[in-house]
DNA sequence: ACATTTGCTGACCATTTGGTCAAACCATTT
DNA sequence: AAATGGTTTGACCAAATGGTCAGCAAATGT
């Protein structure tokens, strides 16, 4: 299924591992190529340019982000119950992918974002979902951009500012993340709290 | 009083928006001499080096906001009151400084936190308030560490993320920021009714 | 008027860095 | 065994980049 060369996967891995934690920028041709235990003359057979393999794990992180924001299956279930677990599943992925890396990009070359608009839906479908069970008279009026964004800030930025808490809580690495084993479900109760009590 | 001539004032005003658009290792000499209106040797006549240059742009940021961070004078004002004033000034504060810029060298080299840690309190003002106005029962049980979190998150997050926001909500810039007038007081509502409610 | 300090710069340097290329290597085919 | 075609690399290149330095110019001191 995979069409990528072994060679190709280990160049991928290696890159993305220092485009997230160097930047553009930052990042180093030959160290990625030490990385991924080859040439740089290889790196540059495989992928023409710098700005090339860029672009390749740029896009492929990005999609993910994308997909995540748009994935919003609208099947039977209690909206208490599907918000909670998307959190939870929002949390892991969050943990697992560099926002960091994705933000301070496009702040670095707003284009990025431009390019990519055209291909993105206009509206997050967990909006929309929302929108639709408080006409129903389901829920209390709360504007659901606000509920939307309260969502994102809360599960990902403990995650990129994570050194930052951890100093002004004076939590260590392991503390910080014991404390983060419970956090999704906070969110989540609170969140499911604003919209059953109306927030405007 | 200000100890600085003219020309480091020009310096170090054209390495900051340098600095914090690019990145340190985006970041030109050349590029911030342009900005300044100077030449590049004299840049090097007044700072030597480019990371001593980079060190006394992150050092002043950094500083605003641990500052920002331990600021939380304990007068007589209700707490309600307080907590909605600190918000929107938070948030004020957020708008003029650049907090990617901090978080993304951050992680780059977590060095630069390391040598602070030093400097700063141990655990955060709002912490402690808040836990003290708990144990004299004036408030119902909640987690502060939360309630902090939740609170930077709620602030910051949002003008971090604000490209990605306006994608995937479909507002355009002057949407959001129309958007964004109203959004501490939300904030402060949510927050102070989940203090009332309590929160574990 | 002369000397000295201070601010500033063009020209230059050493190193880094993205990128190229001819040649070597290796598996498969003929 | 020779030819073929894809893969890999050391050596090399040109441009970019942080940094230096001798010297000029304007203020400042004597």
């Amino acid at each position: 299924m995979s069409e990528l060369t072994e060679s190709e996967k280990k160049i991928l891995e290696a890159a993305k591992k220092v485009f997230e934690t160097q930047g553009y920028s930052g990042a180093r041709m030959q160290q990625i190529a030490d990385e991924a235990g080859i040439s740089k003359a290889s790196l540059h057979y495989y992928f023409r340019s710098k700005e090339n393999l860029f672009e390749r794990i740029f896009d492929e992180t990005m999609s993910d982000f994308m997909e995540l924001v748009s994935t919003w299956n609208d099947d039977s279930e209690h909206w208490e119950d599907k918000l909670r677990r998307f959190i939870c599943e929002f949390f892991v992925f969050l943990k697992t992918r560099s926002l960091l890396f994705i933000i301070g990009e496009i702040n670095r070359n707003p284009d990025l974002l431009v390019n990519r608009r055209k291909k993105s839906k206009p509206k997050a479908k967990f909006i929309t979902y929302f929108e639709n069970l408080q006409e129903v008279g389901k829920m209390k009026t709360s504007n659901m951009y606000v509920v939307y964004i309260f969502m994102h800030s809360l599960c990902a930025y403990p995650i990129l500012n994570a050194r930052m808490f951890q100093m002004t809580t004076g939590m260590n690495n392991h503390d910080y993340e014991q404390f983060m084993n419970n956090y999704p479900n906070i969110v989540a109760d609170l969140l499911i709290n604003a919209l059953k009590r109306g927030l405007n």
